[in-house]
DNA sequence: ATATGATTCAAACGCTCGTTCGGTTTTCCC
DNA sequence: GGGAAAACCGAACGAGCGTTTGAATCATAT
């Protein structure tokens, strides 16, 4: 993963990764990074200016192309003559599980980003509300046109938990042993259509 | 609430609560943290061995009441004559509604419940898979058994996505942002109602 | 009252942390 | 191929960390 023909900064931000999931942005030092990532301790201020800033460009990286791909599938079903519910949301997950089977650590983001969630840092919640918040916003005004019955609080009610649900499942925090004869991939594709239906099941509720 | 009528141990397991929800398990410091319950450096040590053995404690403390209690509300929902689905749930969610609620710091509790999962750590997933996973098969039978068509699989499934769900919920992890003008007991019972429904409707799917 | 054990305390231990600083090497353009 | 800019490097900085120590203080039971 860390092969000498990646630069420095993409060394860096690969380790970055895998050490913020293993062991949280505090418990990460940047001298188990710089090992990891097999470069000089003083790369990481050098490129980055802080270790801070690195948490933000870890981010920033794995989330624009997130996002790109969501509003693009979400974009496509809606050009579509007709879609349902199921295909909205389809368009919200499948782009996460496929970020979360991503090669070169796409999975390790994912549960990042899960964490970023658990540590109620005000600094990253802005950071990521402000950059990607309009995201979410597109996905609920698609939902609410094809729940029309649903007012707007019940409807933000059910995205949260659909997005709460989603991020524990793909950073695979739950109680589900992935058994030894089934691989990542399938394991990660079953727990996304089961949470598409289940998801779709919710919103209809009612 | 670190009132000098409580007892050194009783003062430190609070404010560990507290930083630990703020800043992480890594993220406390020791220092910062006697000097939240105001107490000595050397109390946490003395009291509690270790930094990590603190850490223990305070999940025993919140875990033994609330499985009690969920095991409690199950058994009082098995003994009535019938019952639906949305009952055994609310005897899972409800529990874990009141821990939010409970003025001594139940809110913040859950906090670390959540900020727990996320990390991912090994020894803490296995102290609570081994002190409190009895109560979630307890709870897999119940679902089990109003849910007979479903498969042993689906229905554990289904039973983790809500899980993450709850945790998620109860955490506050959402964009949901509570209005001034309601107040957060009403907020999260609204919480806890519309995943109940939701978590219903799910299971039933199919 | 006094002895004994439990508790609290200030101080220090060794260690790791993020960051900084010159100096060296590499890269790239004229 | 020479010179400027970019990149890299080893070494050190002060600060904060969890933990330990040994003495001071408190509580309790005889």
């Amino acid at each position: 993963m860390n092969s000498p023909h990646f630069s420095t900064k993409e060394r860096i931000l690969g380790a970055a990764e895998e050490l913020f999931a293993r062991n949280g942005f505090a418990g990460a030092s940047l001298r188990e990074l710089t090992a990891t990532a097999k470069v000089n301790l003083a790369a990481v201020n050098y490129h980055f200016g802080s270790k801070d800033n690195l948490v933000n460009e870890v981010f920033r990286r794995r989330l624009d192309e997130l996002s790109a791909h969501r509003l693009e599938a979400l974009k496509a079903v809606q050009a579509r003559s007709e879609f349902a519910l199921e295909d909205i949301l389809a368009a919200f997950i499948h782009p996460a599980l496929l970020l979360s089977l991503d090669k070169t650590g796409g999975a390790t983001f994912v549960r990042v980003l899960a964490r970023a969630y658990a540590e109620h840092n005000e600094r990253l919640r802005k950071f990521l509300s402000e950059n990607y918040g309009h995201v979410l916003k597109e996905f609920a005004a698609a939902f609410g046109a094809q729940l029309p019955h649903l007012d707007k609080e019940e409807l933000y009610w059910r995205i949260d938990i659909i997005a709460g649900a989603l991020t524990y499942a793909m950073a695979d925090f739950g109680v589900i042993k992935r058994r030894a004869a089934m691989s990542e991939k399938i394991h990660r594709e079953r727990a996304a259509e089961h949470l598409i239906r289940f998801a779709a099941a919710g919103l209809h509720a009612e």
